[in-house]
RNA sequence: GGAGAGGUGCCAGAGUGGCCGAAUGGGGCGCCCUGCUAAGGCGUUGCACUCUUACGGGUGCCGUGGGUUCAAAUCCCACCCUCUCCGCCA
């Protein structure tokens, strides 16, 4: 939720700011108009309520002075006084909920250097890394065995059973077996002892509140993309940035203490709505995936340096894993809605023949906070400032698995897995049929 | 799931429908005293919204949401959470 104040003190700064990701000046108007009149019915209602506690004060006296018809009169009164406020109340309460469900609706601010745009074609691809780059290595093309889509190398070799998943929970439910699940279990154990210096290992719930939701933003818009058990009024979580955000909701955290950073594994889920067909093949975007995720709360001042060592640690292991892969700087028009500023890594697969996104870096400022209302206390004693949140994969297995079997396939069928999974999976890891 | 107890400020813990944003103690912070420390003395100690150029006001918050009342931490209802016992269970 951007901060209603801004559009209060400086509509047209807000405007150009929300005018590079699309959205309408009139829009920002309506804002400002809902807050005025809120303002308005909130004095009203509060000089009157002031009016009821004075009297009723009265009353109290009047009572203890013996003089029972003036307690009456002032009783009275207080009543007439009390049928307005009640009145004033409701049209102030009407007019909150107005205005919540618009700024709820109101994407944040894209930072400054964010480059503008319409949508994904217009996003900015910062650089490509592949392995051996640094030794002056050319980008590999990929060979012919390597041109074998994942879900065909994983049935041969049965790792992936996709048709059993469908039988078990419907299409796009991966079921990954044998020497399958234990790479996803690898990557897993990879990237939690990588982080495990600095970041604190998290295993959250999977499945939370509907205020919890709220707080990232992923409701009340997105509604639509996630699971919800109706009988217990529970979501399950998209990403582990959910749960991790309202960690410290409704905390005043100590400067001292900051930043606070988090890692955390889950399950994630997405009903992917609407999605079928070519792009969904396999792994390549499923209903339920595995995720490891980097999070902090940060001061404002320290917010970027964890944008830069979040997006670093989650490159760190794209290079580990020996993943050609690219950095791409999303545009205004295709930022998340909380999003101030997204960076997002692609990995190459060369049998899907497609960039897959396995990361998504993002710093949010205090969009998420004010909804969360996570702060700190400053260092030097003033009152309570909303934190920073920035979050980002390291990484989203599923696509890294897929990218993994197509570049990791050998000649002869088998698939020749990155020495950095030694410790989970032995020496030279290779996965051959069964 | 059943029975019982309880949810008050940073912590502990009082609280009769009006004089309670809340006693008291501890902690924190500031000052004083003492050569230093300990002890002691004095003061101070929430968050949010809102009005005002400012000084300074107003409103809300005693688990959450409703209700009763001229007036609610205090009475009523619903829900949530914690604890104890029983049941069930990985």
């Amino acid at each position: 939720m951007i901060d209603v104040r801004l559009v209060r003190d400086d509509p047209e700064r807000v405007k150009a700011a929300l005018a590079r990701r699309g959205v309408a000046p009139e829009d920002v108007d309506a804002v400002a108009r809902l807050d005025a009149e809120h303002r308005g019915a909130l004095a009203r209602q509060e000089t009157l309520r002031a009016r009821v506690k004075a009297l009723s004060r009265e009353v109290g006296e009047a009572r203890r002075a013996g003089d029972a018809d003036r307690a009456a009169e002032l009783a009275d009164e207080s009543r007439r006084v009390g049928e307005e406020e009640k009145a004033a109340a409701q049209e102030v309460d009407g007019l909150a909920a107005d205005l919540r469900a618009l700024l709820l609706a109101t994407p944040n601010l894209p930072a400054d250097d964010a480059p503008d745009g319409a949508g994904p074609e217009d996003n900015v691809a910062l650089r490509r890394w592949w392995p051996g780059q640094d030794d002056g290595a050319p980008e590999p093309v990929a060979a012919g065995h390597q041109r074998v889509p994942h879900w065909e190398v994983g049935s041969a070799l049965g790792i992936l059973d996709m048709p059993r998943g469908a039988r078990l929970a419907g299409s796009m439910f991966p079921l990954y077996r044998g020497d399958g699940s234990r790479l996803v279990r690898a990557l897993t154990s990879l990237a939690l002892s990588r982080h495990a210096d600095a970041y604190e290992e998290i295993r959250p719930p999977t499945l939370v509140l509907t205020d919890t939701m709220v707080s990232t933003g992923h409701l009340p818009k997105f509604a639509d993309e996630a699971y919800h058990i109706e009988r217990d009024d529970l979501w399950a979580i998209p990403t582990s940035e959910v749960p991790l955000t309202s960690m410290h909701r409704g905390e005043i955290l100590e400067e001292a203490d900051l930043p606070v950073r988090l890692t955390a594994v889950s399950q994630c889920f997405r009903r992917e709505a609407g999605a079928a067909g070519r792009e969904t093949r396999g792994l390549l975007r499923v209903h339920e995936f595995e995720k490891v995720e980097l999070f902090a709360y940060a001061t404002p001042a320290q917010a970027p340096s964890l944008h830069a060592d979040i997006l670093a640690r989650a490159e760190g292991l794209l290079r580990e894993l020996g993943l050609p892969y690219r950095v791409v700087d999303l545009c205004t028009g295709d930022l998340g809605a909380s999003a101030a500023r997204t960076f997002d890594l692609e990995v190459y697969a060369p049998g899907s023949d497609q960039w897959l996104e396995v990361s998504s870096v993002s710093w949010f400022r205090d969009y998420q906070a004010r909804r969360a209302n996570v702060r700190f206390r400053p260092a030097d004693g003033g009152p309570p400032v909303l934190v920073n949140t920035l979050n980002g994969s390291a990484l989203a297995w599923s696509r890294v698995w897929a990218a993994l079997v197509e570049w990791g396939r050998q000649p002869d069928g088998t698939v020749r897995l990155p020495d950095a999974l030694s410790p989970w999976l032995g020496p030279e890891p290779t996965i051959g049929p069964r």
